[in-house]
DNA sequence: ACCTGAACACCGTTCAAGT
DNA sequence: ACCTGAACACCGTTCAAGT
């Protein structure tokens, strides 16, 4: 018996927001509408207002995922190195730069801040803190090793972040 | 004589990216739709194509002008403090600043990357160049100047630039 | 060259209705 | 609760036509 093809007793909220990072890879943000990931769903056009209240929280959903995906990538790489915060630091890095390059637009939909997701979307803030907050336990463990210099550790997270971030926007806008 | 209020042999280009720059200061970015930008403009909906070829053309030259508007204030405030690199680092990145926070969607429009400039749009790239030589050039004058540490300039333009970016990302998003 | 008006396919959102 | 289908206003883009 083949699966079901309905999500009428399933996780649609779910399978909307999958459909909604398939379309991104394949057709990158101008592909993005709700009518397409309502279809992909396997659900009417109006199926997704059950779950999300407009487009722009379908959007918030599709970013707080997109962080989620960071967050596990950096995790993932600073449990392999533990105890070498210099390598967690570089291995980190290179999660961030991974991401961007394997999956641009839904990437630069998660990082762009060009939706407005700060007001009524807190999972997209706590991922987003979550995030940052890593980045931050790194540098803190790089200060404490020597690897990088001391100095307020918030403000040299944004930094790093900021570096590596220019770095990746260079190389998605091809002048690198 | 009231000023003609057609652009028949007048600028309707320019117009038409002036309309764009204040739909965006007024109702953000989900407020600018070609059909819009023709109306404020005082045209038809279709004039626009005589000037762009679709709506990410004419996106992209409203991203120019932002790119120019940075590139000018950072300018104007170099000049201003000739002969003083710090300074001129500290009001660059004010400048920075500045823009961002008087007009949030057009700076979020210019610096988002969301939008694929990159093939076809060379004043595009030629503008966000010239923004980052300038901010390079002045990286360079604070390492002479022994404002900023030794070491390749590129990189560390690169640093100081994703670190105002981030801190404006910050203060955009209202997390600061 | 520059602009218009009709037309087409597509979109976000609402609403009454069905299970 | 979860989903449908019709409906509405709006959008990007094309095209034949007008000056």
């Amino acid at each position: 018996m083949p699966r079901k093809k309905t999500y009428h007793h399933g996780d649609l909220k779910n399978a909307l927001i999958e459909a909604g990072v398939d379309i991104l890879s394949k057709d990158g943000i101008g592909g993005l509408s709700l009518r397409r990931v309502a279809q992909q769903a396997g659900v009417s056009h109006t199926a997704p207002y059950a779950h999300f209240a407009n487009k722009q929280a379908l959007i918030a959903a599709i970013s707080t995922d997109g962080y989620r995906r960071l967050y596990e990538a950096i995790s993932a790489s600073a449990q392999q190195y533990e105890g070498d915060p210099a390598r967690q630091l570089v291995e980190g890095a290179w999660a961030y730069v991974q991401f961007a390059l394997s999956d641009a637009a839904h990437f630069k939909i998660t990082l762009s801040g060009v939706v407005e997701k700060e007001k009524d979307y807190p999972a997209f803030i706590e991922m987003s803190q979550r995030s940052f907050a890593l980045v931050m336990q790194i540098v803190e463990d790089c200060q404490k090793a020597k690897v990088l210099k001391r100095g307020p550790s918030d403000l040299i997270a944004v930094g790093v972040w900021g570096l590596i971030h220019g770095f990746v926007s260079l190389i998605l806008e091809d002048q690198i």
